[in-house]
DNA sequence: TTGTAAGCGTTATCAA
DNA sequence: TTGATAACGCTTACAA
């Protein structure tokens, strides 16, 4: 490939005597300034020749800036993926690079990962909030480093903010249920410290209020984000004495959970018992019968994420932050039985 | 946050100074080489006061080293995304960068996320195959960054690769359906431009001669990875004259169609047709009837991915190029009808 | 429009 | 064990 030392990567010095010019040159026209017609021809002949590509990190040295943003994630769920995607895709176009990291919500990978981060020069950092972190955040904000979060709050802070509407979406799935003359509705939250999960959960109980129902405490299952706490969640309401008519799963990962122990347990959808999730899927409109559920969009999550990123980073917007919050629909499918 | 200037992150010589030593100092403190007891405990009074952390870039311009790694996929499908989870979990804790890219099949972007790469000095690279791109690949060997691909494969490259075992996996699956008396086996490929697709492809076809059936063009659906493959596969194949008995998708996302497709025409698993997929998901579990399938381990794959890559990096190994087949497993449940 | 040279934050060499 | 200093590959005044 090219020529040069094998295994040695051409630098800026190299082209600079290949093309007979100083560095200044070769860098004025990689940076897009104006050289001279024949030194313009000298230098593109000697970075093809080589095959030049100007380092980046050497680049920084200068300039401060390192081109890529950080992306602190909780895990790699169906949801995160789908920001991740979005993200990934929207800031490879415009040459930033996306470090991603997870925190699983535990404040020891949560401050690794912020550490690496620092390390790495980061320009900006997107991040699905984690409430106890809010010191290190703090950090990067001093920096003067743009921050997005998106999907759970973490609250007090002076940042840029994307959310679904978790509260009202949940209030009118609910209402729905209620509408149709459910009156027992078993509830699974999510992790009530993540603001999603609360969110969702007064969603439910605002629901209920709206209705004039007082909430049953035993019909809520306090869970966490996974498959396993919407099965057992799932299989503990069905066995109270007075099992509620419909579920409600805080979001696509408990809904798989709660549909495999209704499977078990016999129950049929919705003639036993009516489903709602939060978080739609390809599944649930397989599935039969489908399920009901209530969309976000991640990808819309995702881009409105690299928009606010972006703005700040090219100084477009330097205003107050700005939040955004985005509609959810809810997908009605057969999961729901209209009761007398 | 700590002292210092505002919004100014403390370089080495801002510890230097605050500690009263030098810059070396300071530098082999960070290195952990041995300094006197004093100073170690000034250097390190200055650090935790100033919140020092080493610049990972400016010390990359002196060790060659960035400390992170490339990943290409070709999307962000449920396969690619367990790899990427796995690999990016063992590299956080390793202290390495992940930095992902997807190329979806296509080779501008392909050369352009190797391009970006390049610019960010990745220490090495991991990626699902893409064979048109062999030359990009070289470059990088060139440069003597350690390469593995996975799940595809690029032919005719010097490189460490982690693959699934498609050809005898599909090969046995269908014999399963054989074995249940199934003659008329619809077959759904995926992009047969990639190994995988080809692999699984073969499978089938040995499948059949190993039974001495000659194989019926019209049951093969040359499709690719995605669910709308599947959807009008299915329904190509079951509208022939004389339908396959049983039908077999070559990824996830193309069985995900398949019984959408059959769903909609109102075929009923397991009696009137048989179904078996590539990929397990949670999903095939919990439908019903419970979907036989071929389980790759996701996990299981990243988990290599990064071992061969950090024994590269370390200098652990350096030997020839090592390839690795992990087995896949077939999932019985309820799609397959045993024939008479 | 160009070349020269200082400097970005490190590491590594060298004398002390 | 230490401090001083020359790199690393780039950008950016500054002077020509």
């Amino acid at each position: 490939m090219g020529s040069g030392k094998t295994g040695e990567r051409a630098t800026i010095k190299d082209v600079a005597a290949d093309a007979g010019v100083s560095i200044g040159t070769v860098s004025r026209y990689m940076n897009g300034l104006n050289i001279r017609k024949d030194n313009r021809a000298a230098v593109e002949a000697s970075i093809r020749k080589l095959g030049y590509r100007t380092d980046q990190f050497a680049r920084y040295m200068k300039t401060g800036k390192s081109q890529s943003i950080g992306l602190i994630i909780s895990g790699y769920d169906e949801f995160s993926i789908g920001v991740l995607s979005t993200l990934s895709r929207k800031l490879q176009e415009k040459g930033y690079a996306l470090i991603t990291y997870h925190h699983e919500g535990q404040s020891d990978l949560f401050d690794g990962a912020i550490n690496q981060l620092l390390d790495r020069n980061l320009d900006a950092l997107a991040m699905s909030g984690l409430e106890c972190r809010r010191n290190r955040l703090q950090q990067l904000l001093d920096q003067g480093k743009p921050v997005v979060i998106f999907n759970n709050e973490v609250p007090g802070m002076d940042i840029d903010r994307v959310f679904a509407k978790d509260f009202e979406a949940v209030r009118s799935a609910v209402g729905h249920l209620l509408a149709m003359n459910h009156r027992r509705i078993g509830f699974i939250t999510g992790n009530l410290q993540d603001s999603t999960g609360m969110n969702r959960y007064n969603g439910y109980r605002q629901a209920l209020k709206d209705a004039g129902i007082t909430e049953n405490d035993s019909l809520v299952v306090k869970g966490t984000w996974n498959a396993k706490a919407g099965y057992f969640g799932a299989k503990k309401l069905l066995s109270l004495n007075k099992p509620p008519t419909a579920l409600f799963a805080s979001n696509y990962l408990i809904a798989v959970g709660m549909l495999r122990a209704l499977g078990e347990t016999g129950h049929k959808i919705p003639d036993d018992v009516s489903v709602i999730s939060f978080d739609d899927s390809p599944f649930f409109s397989i599935f039969r019968p489908g399920i009901t559920a209530i969309a976000q969009s991640a990808e819309e999550m995702g881009l409105n994420v690299a928009a606010l990123l972006l703005d700040r980073l090219s100084g477009a917007y330097s205003g107050a932050a700005r939040e955004l919050c985005l509609d959810c629909r809810l997908i009605l499918r057969d999961s729901v039985r209209v009761l007398p």
